[in-house]
RNA sequence: GGGGGCAUGGCGGAAUGGUAGACGCAGCGGACUUAAAAUCCGCAGGUCGCAAGACUGUGGGGGUUCAAGUCCCCCUGCCCCCA
C-alpha cells in the first residue's frame, strides 16, 4: 500500500508561483473579449516590510480578482508603490543611505513578500511613483492644473509640522491638531505656498456622492461633512471713526443666521485677519499683539471647541450695523478662524453658544431677537437659544419666521448694497507644497521678469537630483543645490531659479490607478481609449483612514482630468470596500502603563508582568511595534503557508470589521486544509479522476450552464442513492451560497464556512458515492476553494488529473435539480412558539400542510382537541396554529 | 452638542420578519495508542429535571405582528466622524 502523503505547503507554494508566472496566468488580457474588471488595492508605501494590514488588503482584492476571472471577466489586477515620502529621507539623514536606493531595496523586498502570498497580480504593470517615468507624468498633470487655473500660489496661514519640518494640508491634520504622519502638534505659519483649487469642485464632489452607492455610507457622510457646504449670506459692516462718521471701509462677515442680524452686539475678526493690524487703535496695540502671539500657539481644535473658554480682546474700532444703524465694537477672538468664511463673524450672544460664552466673559450685551414659535417668553437661560423661531426687536422683520427672515434680510441687503447670498464651504484649497527633498519636484521656474514660468512639457521630467547631502536641519536640500536651482528662464532666457518645493505625496497617489491602464506610455500619462476601457475601478479595497484624504483627492483629480478631456468618466471608484484593522493580543501593565510582549507572558490564563508580577490588562489593538503585539506575515507563511494565512484572514471576521489575530484559529485553518488534502488522497486511492472535466474559461466562450463531464450531466435523480442525492445537494448548495457571498457585498467568512460544510458532507458521503457524483463533488470543492487557497487547490487539481490550471476553470453554476428534495421538515408552531417538526412532501400545497399540521401529535397535544382560531401556513417553512 | 454605526454562548462570528447561535476556536467525554501527538466519533446558551420535557434567553424598557436578533419609540454602554 502506498504511504499517504502529507500537506506540506512549503513544498508546493513556491513551485506553483513559479509555474503560474511562466504560464503568465495573471497577465492582463490585451485582446478584446469579455467584460473588463478592474480590481485594485490601495498601493503601499514601501517601508521594507509587509505587515498584516497589507496582507489582509491584498488577499481580499486577490479573491475578488480570481473570482472575477473564473466568471469570465477580463481582469486587471495590478500593484505599485507609493514611493515618495519622508521615511526615505529620514533614513538618509540617520544612516546616510541614498533615498532612491533605500526605496528600491525596500520595494524589491516587499515585492518578494507579496509574491509569496500567491497574489494573482500582473507585475508587468507595476509602477513606482518615485521613478521619473512615473513622476514625469505627475509633473505633466500639475501643469494641466496650472494651465486650467486650478494651481496657484499664495501667502496663507498654513499648518507647519515642526517635527517633519514641512507644511501640511488641512486634511492631514487630525481633530487634535496633530500631523497625520508625525503626530506632532502643528503650528500656524504665514508662508507663500502652492495650492490646488479643490474648492472649485466642492459642489460636484458633494453632489456626486449619492451616485456612489457602492461605497460605505459612512465614507460618503465623512466626505460630505468635510466639504461642509452651508448656505448663508455675506454682510458688510462699515467702519466708523471716533465721531461716528463712516470711513467707507468695510468688514465682511459670513453668517448662516442673517435672521439674527438685529441681535448683533459686536463683530469679531480672526487674529490673523489682514485688517487687524490696520484697525487696531494705539492704546490697544500691545494687548492685541500679545493676544495674537497666544493664539498662534493654539490648535484649531482648542480654538473652536464649544466647551473651551472663548478669549479675545477689543481692537478699539467700531462698525455700524447696516440694519439698524447701531454702533458695534470690533474684537478679535480665538474662536474665529482666518481661513473659514471671511475670517470675520457677527457676534449674536443670544443665539449662538460661542458668542454667548464670549459675551458673558467680556460683559457684552445680549439681546434676544428670536423667540420660539407660539410663545412670547424668553426661551434661554444660561445659554444661547439656537433653534429657528420668530423674530422680535427686528424692526420691519418682526413676526417673520427665521427661514423667511433669512431670505428677506439677505434680499434687503442685496437691494441696499450691503450684502448678498453666499454659499460657504468648510473645504479649503489643497496645500500641495512640501519643503522636503524626497518628493516630486514642482515643475516651475521663477523668473524676475516673467514671474512663474511652467517648465515646457517636452523638458519633463524635472529630475530630482541624486546624491544629495542631508543635514536634517534648515531648508530643503534642494534649495541648497545651486547647480540644480539655477536655470535659464524658458521664456526670456535670463537667469532664473527652479521651484524648490516638492509636491505632497498625495498628488502622486491621486492618479496612479489611471496609469495602470497604460503603464508604459512614454508620450502621455495614459491614452484615453485605454483609461476609458478599464476605468472606473470596479472594486477598490483599502483602509478607512483614507476616507477623506486620498479618496477625496482622487475624485477631484478625476473630475479635473475629465474636464480637460483626458478621460471620460465622473468618478474613479465604482465600489469601495474599507477593510478593518488587524489587531494583535496586547498586554499592558495597568499600574506602569507599560506594554508587555506576549512572549514574556508566562501564563496567558493569568497574565502577569514578568518583572513586577502585576496582573496585566489583556485586549486587542491595532498591531504596532511599540505595543509588541505585531505578528510577522513572513513567519506565519513559513510555518503554515500562504494558503492558511489567507484562509484565516478571510474567515476570522467579515472584511470591513476589525480582525483579532489568534494563533489557535490559524491552526484551525491549517487543519481544515489538511482535511481537504486527505479527502483528495482518499479519492486518489479510489482512482477517481477529473480528466474529463472540460470547463475551462476560454476567451469569448459562451457561459456554460451545465458543469462537468458528460457522465454527471446524465445523472438522473431517481438513479441516485439517498446518500448521493444528499452529496449533490451539499455540492450545489455550496455553489449557490458561495456564489452569493462573492457577489457585490463580499462575505468571505461565510463563503469559507460553506466550504467547510461541503467538505464535512463529503467526508461523510464521498466514499459511498459513484465516481460520477464523487468527481463532481471533488471538482466543485477545488474550484470553489481556488480563489481562497490557490496553491492547494491547484496542487490537488493536478493530483486528480485535472486539465490545465484550476485557475482557468469556469466558476460553477448551481444545478436547481440537485437542490430539490422529496420531503422537507415542516415547523409546527403553537401561538408562534416552535413545538415540533413534521416531515412533509416538499411540494404539498397550503391546504395539505394545514391538514397535516392539525393532525400532528404536536397539535393534538397542545390544542387539546379544540380547533385553532387562526392558522398561518408558510409553504416550505412552517404552520402556526393559534388557539 | 450634532450626525452615523454597533451591542447575539467562554471567544470570533451566522441568521430574505419564520426552528437563534451556522461555521470555527477554546472546552468536555469517548475511540485509536504502552503513552503522547496527530486523527476520528460524540456533547455543549442558561435554569429545573433521572428522563421525556418545561421554562428562559440576542444590552434594558415599551410597541407593531399569528410570529421580532431583525421593524418602530425611549433608555444605557461602546466606537467613528464633525463641532
Amino acid at each position: 500500500m502506498k504511504e499517504p502523503s502529507r500537506y506540506r505547503p512549503e513544498q508546493i507554494e513556491s513551485s506553483w508561483q513559479r509555474a503560474w508566472a511562466e504560464q503568465e496566468l495573471d497577465r492582463t488580457p490585451t485582446e478584446a473579449g469579455g467584460e473588463p474588471f478592474f480590481a485594485l488595492s490601495m498601493f503601499p508605501y514601501p517601508s521594507g516590510n509587509l505587515h498584516m494590514g497589507h496582507v489582509r488588503n491584498y488577499v481580499i482584492t486577490d479573491v475578488i480578482a480570481r473570482t472575477a476571472r473564473m466568471r469570465g471577466r477580463q481582469v486587471l489586477h495590478p500593484m505599485g508603490w507609493d514611493a515618495f515620502g519622508l521615511p526615505a529621507e529620514n533614513a538618509a539623514i540617520e544612516r546616510g543611505v541614498e533615498p532612491g536606493a533605500w526605496t528600491d531595496k525596500n520595494i524589491a523586498a516587499m515585492r518578494q513578500q507579496l509574491q509569496q502570498l500567491g497574489l494573482s497580480i500582473d507585475w508587468t504593470r507595476e509602477l513606482t511613483t518615485c521613478h521619473s517615468d512615473y513622476y514625469r507624468w505627475t509633473q505633466w498633470l500639475f501643469l494641466q492644473f496650472l494651465e486650467a487655473g486650478l494651481a496657484y500660489r499664495r501667502e496663507a496661514t498654513v499648518n507647519w509640522d515642526p517635527v517633519d519640518q514641512t507644511v501640511l494640508a488641512n486634511e492631514q491634520v487630525d481633530g487634535e491638531g496633530r500631523s497625520w504622519r508625525s503626530g506632532a502638534l502643528v503650528e500656524k505659519r504665514q508662508l507663500r505656498q502652492w495650492f490646488l483649487k479643490i474648492t472649485a469642485y466642492a459642489d460636484q464632489l458633494l453632489d456626486d456622492l449619492p451616485q456612489l452607492d457602492g461605497w460605505p455610507e459612512r465614507v460618503r457622510t465623512m466626505q460630505a461633512n468635510w466639504i461642509g457646504r452651508s448656505r448663508g449670506a455675506e454682510l458688510q459692516f462699515e467702519l466708523v471713526d471716533a465721531d461716528g462718521q463712516g470711513t467707507g471701509e468695510l468688514i465682511t462677515v459670513f453668517t448662516t443666521r442673517a435672521d439674527t442680524l438685529f441681535g448683533v452686539s459686536y463683530l469679531v475678526l480672526a487674529p490673523e485677519h489682514p485688517l487687524v493690524a490696520k484697525l487696531t487703535s494705539s492704546d490697544q496695540a500691545t494687548a492685541v499683539q500679545a493676544f495674537c502671539d497666544l493664539v498662534s500657539r493654539q490648535s484649531e481644535q482648542e480654538r473652536t471647541a464649544e466647551d473651551s473658554p472663548k478669549r479675545g480682546v477689543s481692537i478699539g474700532a467700531q462698525v455700524r450695523n447696516p440694519a439698524n444703524g447701531e454702533l458695534l465694537p470690533v474684537w478679535i477672538a480665538d474662536y474665529v478662524l482666518a481661513e473659514y468664511g471671511t475670517g470675520a463673524v457677527m457676534g449674536v450672544p443670544a443665539h449662538d453658544q460661542r458668542d454667548f460664552l464670549f459675551a458673558r466673559r467680556y460683559e457684552l450685551p445680549v439681546r434676544q431677537v428670536i423667540i420660539p414659535e407660539g410663545s412670547d417668553e424668553h426661551a434661554y437661560a444660561g445659554g444661547a437659544w439656537t433653534e429657528a423661531g420668530v423674530l422680535i426687536h427686528s424692526g420691519r422683520f418682526d413676526g417673520l419666521a427665521s427661514s423667511k427672515a433669512k431670505d428677506a434680510i439677505t434680499q434687503t441687503a442685496a437691494a441696499e448694497g450691503w450684502g448678498s447670498a453666499k454659499v460657504q464651504y468648510r473645504l479649503r484649497d489643497w496645500l500641495i507644497s512640501r519643503q522636503r527633498y524626497w518628493g516630486c519636484p514642482i515643475p516651475v521656474i521663477h523668473c524676475q521678469a516673467c514671474d512663474v514660468v511652467p517648465v515646457p512639457a517636452e523638458q519633463l521630467p524635472v529630475e530630482l537630483p541624486r546624491q544629495v547631502a542631508f543635514s536634517g536641519k534648515g531648508a530643503s536640500p534642494l534649495a541648497q543645490l545651486d547647480d540644480w536651482v539655477q536655470v535659464n528662464c524658458p521664456c526670456c532666457g535670463q537667469p532664473a531659479r527652479r521651484e524648490t518645493d516638492t509636491m505632497d505625496t498625495f498628488m502622486c497617489s491621486s492618479w496612479y490607478y489611471l496609469r495602470y491602464s497604460d503603464p508604459h506610455n512614454t508620450s502621455l500619462p495614459f491614452e484615453r481609449s485605454k483609461v476609458d476601457q478599464w476605468l472606473p475601478v470596479d472594486q477598490y479595497v483599502g483602509g478607512i483612514e483614507h476616507a477623506i484624504l486620498h479618496l477625496l483627492y482622487s475624485r477631484f483629480f478625476t473630475k479635473v482630468l475629465r474636464d480637460r478631456g483626458l478621460l471620460g468618466f465622473d468618478e474613479p471608484f465604482t465600489r469601495l470596500l474599507t477593510q478593518g484593522m488587524v489587531q494583535g493580543i496586547t498586554y499592558k501593565n495597568p499600574r506602569s502603563g507599560k506594554y508587555i510582549a506576549p512572549a514574556d507572558v508566562a501564563n496567558p490564563d493569568d497574565p502577569r508582568d514578568p518583572i513586577t508580577g502585576d496582573g496585566l490588562d489583556v485586549f486587542y489593538e491595532k498591531m504596532s511595534k511599540s505595543k509588541y503585539n505585531g505578528v510577522d506575515p513572513a513567519k506565519v507563511i513559513d510555518r503554515y503557508g500562504a494558503d492558511t494565512a489567507r484562509m484565516f484572514i478571510l474567515f476570522k471576521a467579515p472584511p470591513e470589521k476589525d480582525l483579532e489575530w489568534d494563533d489557535a484559529d490559524v491552526e484551525g485553518q491549517f487543519r481544515f486544509l489538511q482535511r481537504i488534502w486527505r479527502l483528495v488522497e482518499a479519492a486518489e486511492a479510489r482512482s477517481l479522476r477529473l480528466d474529463g472535466w472540460d470547463n475551462a474559461v476560454a476567451p469569448g466562450k459562451a457561459q456554460a450552464t451545465i458543469n462537468g463531464p458528460a457522465a454527471v450531466r446524465l445523472i438522473q435523480g431517481d438513479q441516485l442513492s439517498p446518500g448521493e442525492c444528499e452529496l449533490r445537494r451539499a455540492v450545489h448548495t455550496a455553489i449557490q451560497a458561495i456564489s452569493d457571498d462573492l457577489s457585490g457585498d463580499y462575505q468571505f467568512n461565510t463563503a469559507i464556512a460553506e466550504l467547510m460544510k461541503l467538505s464535512n458532507a463529503m467526508g461523510e458521503q464521498l466514499e459511498a458515492a459513484s465516481p460520477a457524483v464523487a468527481s463532481e463533488a471533488l471538482a466543485s470543492l477545488l474550484i470553489l476553494l481556488a480563489p481562497f487557497a490557490p496553491h492547494l487547490a491547484e496542487e490537488l487539481w493536478q493530483k486528480l488529473g485535472g486539465e490545465g490550471s484550476i485557475h482557468r476553470q469556469r466558476w460553477p453554476a448551481a444545478d436547481p435539480a440537485a437542490l430539490l428534495r422529496d420531503t422537507i421538515p415542516l415547523v409546527i408552531q403553537i401561538k408562534g412558539k416552535v413545538r415540533g417538526n413534521l416531515e412533509v412532501p416538499a411540494n404539498a400545497d397550503k391546504a395539505t400542510l394545514e391538514k397535516l399540521a392539525l393532525e400532528s401529535d404536536v397539535a393534538l397535544r397542545w390544542l387539546e382537541g379544540k380547533p385553532p382560531s387562526r392558522v398561518i401556513v408558510v409553504p416550505g417553512k412552517l404552520v402556526n396554529l393559534v388557539p
